[in-house]
RNA sequence: GUGCCUAUAGUGUAAUGGUUAGCACGCGGGCUUGUGGAGCCCUCAGUCCGGGUUCGAAUCCCGGUAGGCACACCA
C-alpha cells in the first residue's frame, strides 16, 4: 500500500521548465506593480485593452521577421485539431496591431493610446529576470507619426518606473530611419564589415547574412574596435525623419529626461523604424566596475500595419516593460495592491460558545469596512496575543465565554494594555472612533 | 540553441563507498494553557529519473530531467 502511494506520488505531474506558479506575496508584488503602472497609465490618457493569449501563427511569423530567433525557435507555435495554425503571443505589439484593425479603431479620433498587460511565452532557457511565461506591461500610441507621440511613451514610461523605486534613469536613443534609407544604410553597413570579416567574431559572420543591423551591438570585444568607423544609420536620415528625431530629443530635453543619442542602437524586430529606445540603469558590480543594464526598451513601428497585410500605413509607437525583469532590481519597491490593507484588529476567541458566535462578530467588522486578522485554531490567549503582537496589530479584540454570554467583547489596546468591554451592537463604531 | 554549477521530507540541512539515511522547522493529531512570541506527547514526509561500476551507491561514472547563472537572442 504505502508502495502504491509513492509511486502515484511520484508520478505526480510537476509544472513545466521556466512557468511558474504565482503565490501569496508574489502574486500581490505583480498585481501592486500593475496597478501602479495602470494608474500612471491613466493619468497620461491610455485606455485598457487585452487581447487572447493565443492568435493565428501569421499574425507574429511575418512581424517580427522569419529570420529572427523568436520566430525560428522561440515561438509556441501549434496545429489545432480542427487544422488552424496558431501561436502562443511572443510579444504584444502585433496583437495590438490586429485588434486596432478589427475594431476599426481607425475611426475614433486618432492617435490611440493603449496600455495592456498579461502573460507572454517564448521557449527560451530561463534564467535571471527570464521565464517562458513571464509578465508585460505594456502602451502604445496607434495613429499618428508626430514625434510627441515617441516622447509621450518615453515619459509615461519613466514616470511609471520612478513610481516604481527606479532613479538616474538614462534613456539610450537612436533613430535607425525609414525603409528606404536603412536599406541604404545596411547595405553600406554590411560592405563595411565585410572588409573586416575576418577579424569579427562568429557570431557577427552570422549576423552579417542574417541581421546586419545588429552587428552594432555585438559586445565581444574584438568587435570594439570596428564600430567606430562604421556607418551611422543617423546620417542615412531623410529631412523628414531627421526632423523627427530631432524634435523628439527636444521633448526629452524640455521634461528633463536624461538622454543619450546612441549610434549603435538597434532593434531586432523587422517592424521597427526611426525612434528605437532602451531604457538605461547604471550599476555596480560585486568588482565595484560600473556597467549599464538595459530595463526596457520600446520603438516605433510605422510600417508594422502594412507588413500584417494592411492597406493603409498605421505609424505607431511603444514599448513593453517585462515584469520580472523589473522586480529583479533591488530598488524595484513592493508596493502592495489596494484590497490589502494593514489589519486594525486581531480577533481573539476563548472556548468553543464565543467561537460559535465569532464569524458573526467578524462579519460586523466586515460591514463596517474595519480590516481584521483572526485565529480560527484553538491556540491559547497568550500564543493569539503574541501573534497580534508579531504583527504589529495595534488592537485585539478579545471574545470568550463570559463575553459571548454578555454579548460583549474586550478591546484591548497592544500598546498600552489597557482594555474596554464593548457591546457588539456598538463595536463598530467604537473602533472606528480608534486612532 | 551553447557553456558552467547544482539536485537528500513541504522548507533548511547532516551522513569516509558500509547498520534501519540523522536533525531542525513545518504539516496533521492529542493533552495543558482567560492576558504578550509557551510546554509535553504522537504522527506524516526524503536520496530527481534511468543506466553503469561495486560484495555493497545518497556518495563514483554516463545519460536524461529540473533549478541557478552566463552567452546567444529578446525586452
Amino acid at each position: 500500500m504505502s508502495e502504491e502511494i509513492k509511486k502515484e506520488k511520484k508520478e505526480l505531474p510537476i509544472s513545466l521548465k521556466g512557468m511558474n506558479d504565482i503565490i501569496d506575496e508574489d502574486y500581490y508584488a505583480y498585481q501592486g506593480l500593475f496597478e501602479k503602472a495602470q494608474e500612471v497609465a491613466v493619468y497620461y490618457g491610455f485606455k485598457p485593452i487585452e487581447t487572447p493569449v493565443l492568435e493565428r501563427e501569421e499574425v507574429f511569423l511575418k512581424t517580427l521577421g522569419e529570420e529572427s530567433d523568436v520566430v525560428e525557435k522561440e515561438i509556441y507555435a501549434f496545429r489545432t485539431k480542427g487544422g488552424d495554425r496558431v501561436a502562443l503571443r511572443p510579444e504584444y505589439t502585433a496583437s495590438i496591431m490586429r485588434a486596432y484593425h478589427e475594431h476599426g479603431m481607425n475611426n475614433l479620433p486618432q492617435p490611440v493610446l493603449l496600455y495592456s498587460y498579461g502573460p507572454v511565452f517564448r521557449h527560451d532557457n530561463p534564467q535571471k529576470g527570464r521565464l517562458r511565461q513571464f509578465r508585460q506591461f505594456n502602451l502604445e500610441i496607434l495613429g499618428t507619426t508626430q514625434s510627441i507621440a515617441d516622447a509621450l511613451i518615453i515619459r509615461t514610461l519613466t514616470t511609471i518606473l520612478e513610481e516604481f523605486g527606479f532613479k538616474d534613469l538614462i534613456i539610450d536613443i537612436n533613430s535607425i530611419g525609414d525603409k528606404d534609407t536603412r536599406a541604404v544604410f545596411i547595405k553600406d553597413l554590411t560592405t563595411y564589415y565585410k572588409k573586416h570579416i575576418s577579424e569579427i567574431c562568429k557570431d557577427c559572420q552570422e549576423r552579417l547574412k542574417t541581421n546586419p543591423m545588429k552587428l552594432l551591438d555585438c559586445k565581444h570585444p574584438e568587435c570594439q574596435p570596428f564600430k567606430e568607423g562604421a556607418p551611422s544609420s543617423i546620417s542615412y536620415l531623410s529631412n523628414d525623419a531627421r526632423h523627427h528625431f530631432k524634435e523628439v530629443l527636444q521633448y526629452l530635453e524640455e521634461m528633463g529626461i536624461q538622454y543619450r543619442v546612441n549610434n549603435t542602437l538597434v532593434r531586432g524586430f523587422d517592424y521597427y523604424n526611426r525612434t528605437v529606445f532602451e531604457v538605461i540603469k547604471v550599476d555596480t558590480d560585486e568588482n565595484g566596475k560600473e556597467r549599464e543594464i538595459t530595463i526596457t526598451a520600446g520603438g516605433r513601428y510605422d510600417p508594422l500595419a502594412k507588413i500584417m497585410g494592411g492597406k493603409k500605413d498605421v505609424p505607431a509607437v511603444g514599448t513593453g516593460l517585462g515584469m520580472e525583469r523589473i522586480m529583479m532590481f533591488p530598488e524595484c519597491k513592493k508596493i502592495m495592491p489596494r484590497i490589502i490593507k494593514a489589519p486594525k484588529v486581531y480577533f481573539i476567541q476563548l472556548g468553543f460558545d464565543a467561537k460559535l458566535k465569532s464569524l458573526c462578530v467578524i462579519e460586523v467588522l466586515r460591514k463596517a469596512h474595519i480590516p481584521v486578522h483572526q485565529s480560527i485554531s484553538k491556540d491559547s490567549l497568550g500564543s493569539q496575543l503574541a501573534m497580534a503582537e508579531k504583527m504589529e496589530i495595534p488592537y485585539c479584540i478579545i471574545f470568550g465565554q463570559k463575553e459571548a454570554m454578555d454579548n460583549t467583547v474586550i478591546v484591548r489596546h497592544m500598546e498600552t494594555r489597557s482594555q474596554d468591554t464593548v457591546k457588539i451592537d456598538a463595536l463598530s463604531d467604537y473602533i472606528k472612533h480608534l486612532k
